[in-house]
DNA sequence: AGCACGCCGACT
DNA sequence: GTCGGCGTGCTC
């Protein structure tokens, strides 16, 4: 017997099956994992398929060395679609395999930890007898009193009742009394108790939408994209469907961006589904994530709470998929393969029969182009539970404080309404989207802005250390006592950062408690956790901070949420920039009058006629996907086109221009007279928008492609153009996440 | 990925 | 005349 084995090394060349032989004994099924010869050298390998002819020259052929486990690591319908993400993202299958492993798992270095357990080695019928026989040992006589139940006892379970119980367990091993089992101890993140929380009534709303989904649990159905409101209890929907999935002998995943998955949301799983669940997300340990896989490889968790490559946890019989927030954009990958969770989860369903759900306060353009489209199924929740209202929104006119001589960062509304919150002791929220003390740094003289010597962006001031920080090479230099270029001392912080916010605010409140949480007070392992905690315990008033407030989180005392710089993340050189200034803006202001008060929201703005914000304060997503949808499609943007580009970087600009001109003649040179030419609606090679990141220059072919079958056969071009040598580094980005 | 084979410049 | 540069190609 013989099989085809895909060897673990992620290089083109070796990214075709190989032969190898079965030795006598060896007990294989495609799926597992195995070692074998491979020129020189010991590598893994995946069998992909069993055969009893070779279709190579038997003599060369080698046979396989070992296979360290006894079950298949893949599943069949993961090495489907391993495959299809080596034919979609152009990538060797090993590496699509690797995403389907944790990472423990390669390279022999599983280091599974194991438990002693020990239990009667006699009839179970004759232990009373041998209790009553045991008189001249009262240990002797406890353990097997202990063991009478004829189950497995953990050693540390015995040792906890037994001083010195080792001893004398292997005198009873000896006389056949008892026998030692060795058992694979999983490490469990999270066994500490869990809150009891209680099913909640469901609203006519919720039940709408779960009586159109539960009927497909079982066959599958096209994606749902389920459009709830903040506060509309998209997750209580969520536990129900997972529920009705397990009712059914199925499994489930629930993906969640990073920041979401809270010890909150966790609890609010485990507790419902205990045992059942597994969680995957970065900061498990190696181990404690190996384990997670395992138990739910071997079924003993059929829930998988986790975020992004989550999706490709080995659930069998899969029965819901959820993705929650979708229009993140942590859903994306940002390494090789470059693979969207969303894709895969729709995929996924397809495949194994399974509903998919995409499910979001503010749904991504693309999602809901194709629920319009009728691709998904759109499901509405427009109202909040126990009817409470959604908060209702004001927006100011900063322009117009400024003119009444208003030069603070709180607008007359924002205050008096903090002044209220804080006087009849509620809680607020304050948003502002960058974190430091000051955007920049100006010269009152020169005019100059002091920026990163290793990058192109200005430096943002930090009051805390006085320091000028680069937020893209981390570069730190303390505050210049002058200008730079013309040597004059009149150098000033411009604009606005959290640090700035934090101090106004304990000007204006002394005594009150407040909460920074930004990526400068959130670096220890459970800072994020604490800082959360903290709040939701009442140890502060006002929680202040940048997008990481924005999402996912439940304060019922918040009543007051501000926007201080509401355009912020406006005036981005991105498309998509209008988008994420609105869904950032729904998801604040949804954070407000969550609990048995009602919610206020003050959004600050320079610009209060844009579209997104006029949209964002009614809270009105059709209104602002309809203004979006028609400049997407004026401007030839996604979803009517993608955007691909290379991103070339080099030491010299000249190096990283030149190869960017290259790549561009390459691409009129090698279509300009193909039909495929037609495809491209866009191409033009120029320096990227920030020019220069950690010494490295950067420059860009930037491109939009016509969505069309055939412009798939342009990329993969593309791709291996993009493997070629040049005189900068290159890759190739298919709808990045970010065009900086 | 690793490692051998192979064809052209400066040295014992 | 040999030693060694790393370009090309193979690994079941």
């Amino acid at each position: 017997m013989y099989a085809e084995i895909i060897v673990d090394i992620a290089a083109e060349a070796v990214d075709r099956v190989f032969t190898y032989a079965i030795p006598d004994g060896m007990e294989l099924v495609p799926g597992m994992r195995v070692t074998v010869p491979f020129g020189r050298m010991k590598k893994d390998g995946f069998v992909i398929r069993l055969k009893k002819e070779a279709d190579y020259d038997p003599q060369k052929i080698k046979p396989i060395l070992t296979a360290p486990d006894t079950y298949p690591v893949l599943l069949p319908q993961l090495m489907d679609l391993a495959n299809e993400i080596r034919e979609k993202y152009h990538c060797p299958l090993c590496e699509a395999i690797r995403l389907m492993l944790p990472a423990e798992m390669r390279g022999n270095r599983v280091k599974v930890k194991t438990e002693e357990y020990v239990r009667l080695a006699i009839p179970l019928d004759q232990v009373d007898e041998a209790i009553a026989k045991e008189t001249r040992s009262k240990k002797r006589k406890l353990i097997l009193t202990l063991l009478s139940d004829g189950e497995m006892h953990s050693l540390e379970e015995m040792r906890a009742m037994v001083k010195d119980v080792r001893p004398i367990l292997l005198q009873m091993k000896e006389k056949e009394m008892v026998s030692f089992v060795v058992m694979e101890k999983l490490r469990s993140p999270y066994l500490g108790k869990v809150d009891e929380n209680q099913d909640r009534q469901l609203t006519a709303e919720q039940e709408e939408v779960l009586s159109e989904m539960i009927p497909w649990l079982s066959r599958g159905h096209k994606p749902f994209l389920l459009h709830g409101v903040t506060g509309s209890g998209k997750t209580e929907v969520y536990i129900r469907l997972v529920r009705e999935a397990v009712k059914k002998g199925k499994g489930a995943i629930i993906l969640v961006p990073e920041i979401v998955l809270t010890p909150q949301m966790i609890n609010w799983f485990k507790s419902r589904f205990g045992e059942n669940m597994a969680v995957l997300h970065s900061r498990l340990s190696a181990g404690e994530r190996f384990d997670e896989w395992r138990r739910i490889r071997f079924g003993n968790a059929r829930i998988v709470i986790g975020a992004r490559s989550a999706i490709f946890a080995p659930v069998e019989n899969l029965g819901v998929i959820i993705v929650d927030e979708e229009h993140e954009q942590s859903y994306q990958s940002q390494s090789f393969p470059q693979y969207d969770a969303r894709d895969i989860a729709i995929s996924r369903c397809h495949r194994e029969g399974a509903v998919c759900v995409l499910a979001s306060a503010t749904p991504s353009i693309y999602s809901y182009a194709m629920a319009r489209r009728g691709d998904y199924t759109l499901l509405e929740m427009p109202h909040r539970i126990l009817n409470r209202p959604l908060p209702s929104v004001q927006m100011v006119d900063m322009r117009q404080e400024l003119r009444l001589g208003n030069k603070s960062m709180f607008s007359k509304a924002l205050k008096e309404k903090l002044d209220t919150c804080i006087a009849t002791g509620q809680q607020a929220m304050l948003f502002i989207n960058r974190r430091g003390y000051a955007s920049s740094v100006n010269c009152r003289k020169c005019g100059e802005t002091i920026r990163c010597q290793r990058c192109d962006v200005s430096m943002t001031y930090h009051s805390i250390d006085k320091t000028l920080r680069c937020h893209y090479c981390g570069e730190i230099h303390p505050l210049p006592k002058a200008c730079p270029s013309c040597a004059s001392p009149y150098i000033k912080p411009m604009g606005t950062g959290t640090q700035k916010v934090e101090e106004e605010l304990k000007k204006m409140y002394p005594g009150v408690g407040i909460i920074r949480m930004d990526m400068d007070t959130t670096t220890g392992k459970n800072a994020h956790f604490e800082l959360v905690n903290q709040f939701r315990a009442g140890k502060a008033q006002i929680l202040l901070g940048t997008q990481m407030i924005a999402k996912g989180l439940d304060f019922p005392q918040v009543t007051l949420v501000g926007a201080v710089m509401a355009d912020m993340s406006l005036n981005f050189p991105d498309y998509r920039a209008a988008e994420r200034t609105f869904q950032l803006l729904v998801q604040v202001a949804g954070r407000a009058g969550r609990g048995e008060k009602p919610g206020e929201v003050v959004i600050q703005t320079y610009q209060p006629d844009h579209y997104a914000l006029e949209a964002a304060v009614r809270q009105d997503y059709r209104a602002f996907f309809a203004q979006e949808f028609e400049r997407r499609k004026k401007s030839l943007y996604p979803p009517f086109t993608m955007m691909v580009r290379f991103l070339c970087d080099a030491r010299d600009m000249d190096d990283a221009i030149e190869t960017a001109e290259k790549i561009r003649n390459e691409i009129t040179l090698r279509f300009g007279n193909t039909p495929l030419w037609r495809r491209i609606l866009y191409l033009r090679a120029d320096e990227a928008p920030i020019s220069k990141i950690q010494d490295r220059c950067r420059s860009q072919v930037l491109m939009k492609l016509l969505n069309h079958p055939d412009t798939d056969q342009l990329i993969a071009a593309m791709q291996e153009m993009a493997k070629e040598e040049y005189a900068a580094h290159v890759v190739l980005e298919i709808n990045p996440a970010s065009l900086a």
